[in-house]
DNA sequence: GCCCCTGTGACACGTCTGTGACAGTCGGCG
DNA sequence: CGCCGACTGTCACAGACGTGTCACAGGGGC
């Protein structure tokens, strides 16, 4: 990565971008702006930032479209900007794929702290393999292996650890993950989510009746764990 | 890795302006100053600080009133300058908002010192963690650590002990913790509240029978405190 | 000293999760 | 083209766990 981070900043209050534009670039960062979702697509195309911050409330194609259209072809860090404290907002952000998000009104340094851990993370994550106690996920290879043994994840399997790796430590709902995974809403619950991290358990846990990696977190969702 | 700190300086007195800013710049800050109220707010919008130092008496509109108008609509930090010793003016300042209060006439290092402690504080509420004491809040991981050791808390307490967190130092009423832990209204008052924050006290405290984390307010509820 | 408020333990109910079985779907291969 | 196997989603159920209620005791405030 560039020694100083490249930025796209999506945001079509002129306020709010001109001055998070200053901040950003007194921070140390490369900005470049877009006022509209439209504009900001087009000139990730040209531009190729390291990470976009993203307003939600936009004119014409919503933040979290925007979000979501990115992901399809991309997988560069995305923040997402909201108005509203509102956790319905967050829930909605993370599962249309943002890797974090910020509250408006929003200090610049307390953006910047957020860029920059989200940039580390990316780091971590661009290494091909991630070491989970025995098990090693090497995401070039698409490959699982516990203590040097081939796992055989089904896609499914291996999509879920991969999305619960990607967030390592962090509790995901059965709704979040649905929609990472699986990529659908579901309105009423369905045991689909248990079931999968049950199979994926029985192939992962040393002892799948008391899993050690991939942890339940009651009434939220699961989390998988970084063994001390 | 420290950022320059961006502050407004709204302080009407020339002598007294002039020399805070000196001092702050020295200090390795960058400054903006405004000598009204008016100018401050105009300001403001225009720069997008990451902090205000406000002089409470100014001509016009005094600095609580805009310290309250701030708030409104930004949470960045204030911290209030008054030329009075007294008391209430602590009172007051720290209703209408404000993060800190540093008496005059200040010298440049120890504002200086303030500041860096406020946008501290604002740093580590803007991570996923909150620290109380021994007590830390991992709002990401849903977890919860006493001196290091994983805490079991079921998900009702989880609740109640965010919500609790979010407002540090503000006491809740019973009713406003059943509206935002249990999402439903009690006409009549039961001790359900009472019993959950026993059982979370039991977790949490130290001493659960004189608990300093989580404290009664009498006749109103109850109010998660920060130790000094 | 009195009364109201709060702390506390027990208990029964309800919710949530783990689990095994089963059926539908999809792709590969003969 | 059809069979077969693997994978996946659904369902039912049992058990664990968490939760709300109640009664009562203790204590602080007026």
């Amino acid at each position: 990565m560039a020694p100083v981070p490249f930025l796209l900043l999506i945001e079509d209050d002129d306020a709010i971008r001109t001055a998070l534009e200053l901040s950003l670039s007194r921070q140390g960062h490369r900005v470049a702006t877009a006022a509209s979702g439209e504009d900001g697509l087009l000139l990730l195309k040209e531009q190729r930032p390291d990470l976009i911050v993203l307003d939600v409330m936009l004119p014409g194609i919503d933040g979290f479209e925007v979000c979501r259209r990115i992901r399809r072809t991309d997988q560069l860090p995305i923040i997402l900007l909201t108005a509203r404290s509102d956790d319905i907002d967050v829930v909605v952000g993370l599962e249309s794929g943002a890797d974090d998000y910020v509250v408006k009104p929003v200090q610049g340094r307390v953006l910047d702290a957020r860029i920059r851990a989200v940039l580390r993370r990316g780091e971590r994550e661009s290494t091909d393999s991630a070491t989970y106690g025995s098990l090693v996920i090497d995401r070039a290879a698409m490959t699982v292996t516990k203590n040097g043994l081939d796992l055989q994840l089904t896609p499914t399997e291996l999509r879920l650890l991969l999305e619960l790796s990607r967030r390592p430590g962090q509790a995901l709902s059965r709704q979040q993950l649905l929609r990472l995974v699986w990529e659908h809403d579901y309105l009423g619950d369905s045991r689909l989510v248990d079931a999968c991290v049950q199979r994926l358990r029985a192939k992962v846990e040393d002892v799948p009746s008391s899993p050690t990696l991939i942890r339940t977190v009651r009434g939220v969702g699961y989390r998988l764990d970084v063994p001390a």
